[in-house]
DNA sequence: GTGAAAGCGCTAACAC
DNA sequence: GTGTTAGCGCTTTCAC
């Protein structure tokens, strides 16, 4: 590659393009701006036209960001890129960020609140445009700093708790509340929870919902039947649903706050010498992909998180370009998909 | 946020910061990059650091890179950003990345060659340092451009037929040649292939790899008893397996290119009331998340994908520092993992 | 060791 | 409608 220097990518400018169009490089700037062309004579705009892509012009975006303010950049912070839940976030975001001429920076942010920090502010260093954080715990530090540094920002699949900024959710309290009275629906009785980390909406909002449904038919969960992780993973689900069934011998049922909760339950059953659904049910949340192939098939709420994506990257781009200066919260609504792992009270 | 204006990320300028400090800006900017620091006096640095940190100074990589000529971006290309095969190469890369100081631009590039072009313009015009591209076909335009733009690349997971550019790739002929001699050894002998794209080299690889075995052992494969798609699904897996056990109704075992095609045969087996492993053992390729959760969990080839993705950001960022200007290709060893969609022929 | 000055490539206010 | 000019925020060569 290249003449041995030093690895750059080759840059033809627009005094390049205006020198061989015959033309100033104004008039190259407006010819291909296209809320500018209408200023330029038609010929010229082709002569224009013709030179740039003769010489393969591509103007060059960090120039123009410095000159105008606006980078064109979208920074999207992520506490896990490997978590299945925030690929379809992801994508649905960079789909309609990239139709609108955005470029999407992501961060893998880790769990840890000093990381995300530091990833938020390397992104705000490169100037991104605005931030979407699938970050957010209740009293969520990275929402400050976008506050201080007046930095547009969305948060995605959590929220805060006190509703500072836009955000896209889906209706957490609602999704367990569903999965819950589908149990209760089936005749269960003792049913426990197996929830997330209480510092994140979804991990309270949902337990509220199975609270919330437990009490709406007169039900009150056993002694040590609610128990949280620290964590949204498969093994942590093992060790609380460990727990659970050390602690509260005679359910018939688990709700889990997430998939991976759930699969991790199906190991501590597994453990325990119990089958799913013949001895326990249980039901997930998010219905992930494979969902419907591991063995019993999940019994999930399902939420539509590529969708989730879009509408916060439509949110980031109103309040960016203050279309809409209003701060909103656009919650989805999930759906109950019953697949085997629920089955009726033996 | 702000008052009223459009939204933009306030920024403090190195101006301000060098005002505060009473020292010029050039002195600020020496003072706060690590390789100049020397040059200036331990007492004016410590006056600009404490100036920089009240006032929050973040320099603005836009403007900096605009004078070094190194954006300190590097592009990363994917086919399918849901498809979980990604999500650890795009981990693993910005996990590298991110600790040297480059941000990561991600863009869900599609499977049609037009539209990967087009993105990859894109990034190249927002002057990436370097690209990383997981979409390479045998032939590929995309490495074409790179080549003529002068863009460092490097390509990950398929490798191009010719090798222009440095690749860290997973070695699939012999992945494919595992699972065929897994089979052989439980004495399966009426083996059939349900490969993918041959466009890709993942696609070729492998097949070359099932067809090495079966050769190497004095076997033939039957008449019919190969079939490839056109994308690696679950749902062209099921077509696919459809063709193969219409074709082929002797056969006792399946190796698929990919992970998501073998779960395409589990579903047409069901189809056919033909259960795995008693009726037809089935392997498959790449240990996605889960295939130990599948039922039957599913023997397949392994491969570190997360690895996969540092190696790629280690070569990329080697060739960007001319450290090495060597065009190299890094295989990565796979490994059979035996589950239980694959038993003894009946 | 520090300041002055130029300039990266672009856009936009201003002149004509 | 087009050219001129200034300047976005930084780095870096050149003086001293």
């Amino acid at each position: 590659m290249g003449e041995g220097g030093r690895a750059r990518i080759e840059a033809v400018t627009i005094k390049q393009v205006a020198a061989r169009a015959g033309v100033h490089p104004s008039t190259v700037s407006r010819a291909l701006n296209p809320a500018t062309r209408v200023k330029v004579a038609a010929d010229k705009a082709a002569l224009v036209a013709a030179a740039a892509a003769e010489l393969g012009y591509r103007p060059d975006f960090r120039a123009a960001s410095l000159r105008t303010g606006r980078s064109r950049h979208i920074g999207v912070l992520l506490p896990d890129i490997q978590n299945s839940v925030f690929a379809p976030i992801l994508a649905g975001a960079t789909e309609r960020l990239a139709a609108e001429g955005y470029a999407v920076m992501v961060a893998d942010a880790g769990r840890r609140p000093e990381s995300q920090l530091a990833m938020l502010d390397e992104m705000i260093a490169h100037r991104v445009d605005g931030l979407i954080l699938a970050t957010a715990q209740l009293d969520d530090p990275g929402v400050t700093r976008c506050l201080e540094r007046d930095a547009p920002v969305v948060l995605v699949n959590r929220s805060e708790g006190r509703s500072r900024v836009s955000a896209v959710v889906s209706d957490d309290a609602l999704g367990a509340q569903l999965a819950t009275e589908h149990l209760i629906r089936l005749g269960h009785r003792a049913i426990g929870y197996l929830g997330g980390p209480e510092h994140q909406s979804t991990g309270s909002l949902r337990r509220s919902g199975f609270e919330a449904a437990m009490a709406l038919h007169g039900l009150t969960p056993l002694a040590g039947s609610i128990v949280t992780t620290d964590a949204y993973s498969r093994e942590d689900g093992r060790r609380g649903a460990d727990r659970l069934l050390q602690r509260t011998p005679g359910l018939t049922a688990v709700v889990a706050a997430n998939d991976l909760l759930a699969l991790g339950v199906y190991d501590a059953l597994g453990l325990a010498g119990l089958t799913c659904p013949t001895d326990v049910s249980v039901v997930g949340h998010n219905d992930m992909p494979l969902m419907d192939l591991v063995s019993p098939p999940l019994t999930t709420v399902r939420i539509d998180h590529r969708n989730m994506g879009r509408e916060a990257a439509d949110l980031l781009l109103m309040s960016i370009r203050r279309q809409d200066t209003q701060m909103r919260t656009v919650v989805l609504r999930p759906e109950l998909i019953v697949r085997a792992s629920t089955a009726p009270r033996a």
